[in-house]
RNA sequence: GUGGAUGUAGCUCAAUUGGCGGAGCCCCUGGUUGUGGUCCAGGUGGUCGUGGGUUCGAAUCCCAUCAUCCACCCCA
């Protein structure tokens, strides 16, 4: 067939069952995110580019190569969000809710939007479920996350993954610890790869984002993150383990868990299925304590996390879903039709029985034949036929699918008739 | 940004050496005057991704191009 138009490279179209799959995850996401005591936030899928920029961090890919960013008719600088803490944080300044007392929770739900090279569990419009709490310094709050984002994930009955976590420090020891990995691999500049060699003047933690063997061995030799960091975050993560053991969360320690985001402070954690397989990275997050204040607001910790929902499904459903195997949306009672009239006849009494069951009446014009093949694949426990016949007698032959008896109903006792079957 | 693979019916895939474009599933019709699943019979459906080239002849060989998938990279 001649198709004209197709959706745009890395896009996706859900549809019937897993629609159906994403729908029952989102509920229970909700539901969960509610006992934690988060409240759902709507931002704009479109923000200024600088609060990505300043936020995210020049020097991330997210940033340096994967924002869709254009310019308005107006000459405004626009980005679609390739992330949501940033636009949280804003929301949270710019709706004056810094005087609020506690710790604010909020949970969203939405499509995000990062110009890559498509890939498999990676796409250039995907969806992220994720929390903000904004207000606590305590890493008591930041086990509390990480527990919330594992209850996502026992919600919908998720196995088989793990949960790393790290600290990367804060803004009094980390300029100390990067200055000091900086000059050590600069002393070894030329034992590492090419990227590593320009991250390594741009931004050193990331040389532990490498895969490349070589680099790895050499990066074995340098003490980690964790190890010098200053007492205070270094409480902090012992407090963040003993939280953490107290809810019995098994963790592990990464200690080369960096993070691509400039925004984060002391905690960081991952939560992703089996190695073997690519793009396993279902989840991450961590604190950011000084993002508030870096968007104009006072000094406030917080932590997050955020869950990629295309990762998840496809870790839940490895196998694809099947648009032409799917089944159409069922519904309960079916109405053959034979000419315009009866359907008309038909269409009066459906908006009755909608009361109380889905309903699909036939205006295809078929036969009867293929109106009752389409009743069953449509899952329909009745059919009500109206032809001529009923029409001019006001009734309609109703047949349960489930014995293939069929009787004649006067058409204002069929309400009463199809309640009886359905037992609704 | 780099590398690899694949494009044939709505879907999954065949097509021998370059020689009449096929099967299964789906869909439609009939067997059954207006009655589902199973069965039987028949049928619709193709710019062989696109554009060039070689050839008597191209789905098949060559070039280009587009698209998709996979991997690197990065991340969700």
């Amino acid at each position: 067939m001649d198709i004209r138009y197709r959706r745009p490279r890395g896009t996706r179209d859900v549809l019937l069952e897993e629609m159906e799959r994403w729908r029952w995850c989102e509920e229970r996401w909700r539901e969960v995110l509610e006992r934690y005591g988060y409240g759902e936030i709507r931002t704009p899928l479109i923000e200024p580019t600088d609060l990505f920029t300043r936020a995210v961090g020049s020097g991330t890919d997210i940033v340096d190569k994967e924002m869709y960013s254009f310019e308005t008719k107006g000459g405004e600088q626009i980005t679609l969000r390739p992330e949501a803490t940033a636009s949280v944080v804003r929301a949270y300044l710019e709706n004056g809710l810094t005087r609020q007392p506690g710790t604010l929770k909020f949970y969203y739900l939405g499509p995000m939007f990062r110009y890559d090279r498509p890939q498999a569990g990676r796409y250039r419009q995907f969806h992220q479920v994720g929390v903000e709490a904004i207000g606590s310094p305590s890493p008591v709050l930041d086990a509390e996350v990480i527990r919330a984002a594992v209850a996502l994930f026992e919600a919908v009955d998720a196995g088989g993954l793990t949960v790393q976590v790290n600290t990367i420090g804060c803004p009094e020891c980390r300029p100390a610890y990067v200055a000091e990995l900086q000059a050590w691999a600069r002393a070894r500049a030329e034992g590492f790869c090419e990227t590593c060699r320009s991250r390594l003047e741009i931004n050193p933690l990331r040389l532990f984002d490498c895969k490349v063997e070589s680099c790895r061995e050499l990066l074995a030799g340098v003490r980690p993150i964790s190890d010098a960091v200053c007492g205070a975050c270094r409480d902090h993560h012992a407090a963040l383990r003993a939280s953490l053991a107290a809810m019995d969360v098994a963790v592990t320690e990464d200690p080369s868990l960096v993070r691509g985001l400039d925004y984060y402070t002391r905690t960081t954690f991952e939560i992703s299925a089996r190695q073997d397989l690519r793009q396993s990275a279902l989840c991450g997050g961590g604190r950011y304590d000084g993002l508030v204040e870096q968007c104009g607001g006072p000094p406030t910790p917080a932590v997050g996390f955020s869950l990629g929902v295309e990762r998840t499904l496809r870790h839940l459903y490895p196998e694809e879903f099947d648009p032409q195997l799917s089944r159409q949306s069922p519904v309960d009672v079916y109405m053959a039709c034979l000419g315009q009239p009866a359907m008309i006849h038909a269409l009066a009494h459906a908006e009755l029985l909608r009361g109380v069951c889905r309903v699909e009446v036939d205006t295809t014009g078929r036969g009867v034949k293929a109106q009752m093949k389409s009743a069953h694949a449509r899952g329909a426990r009745l059919v009500l036929i109206a032809g001529d016949d009923e029409l001019a007698a006001g009734n309609f032959q109703m047949k349960d699918l489930n014995d293939g008896h069929q009787r004649e109903v006067a058409g204002d006792g069929l309400l009463a008739a199809v309640r009886e079957v359905l037992g609704s």
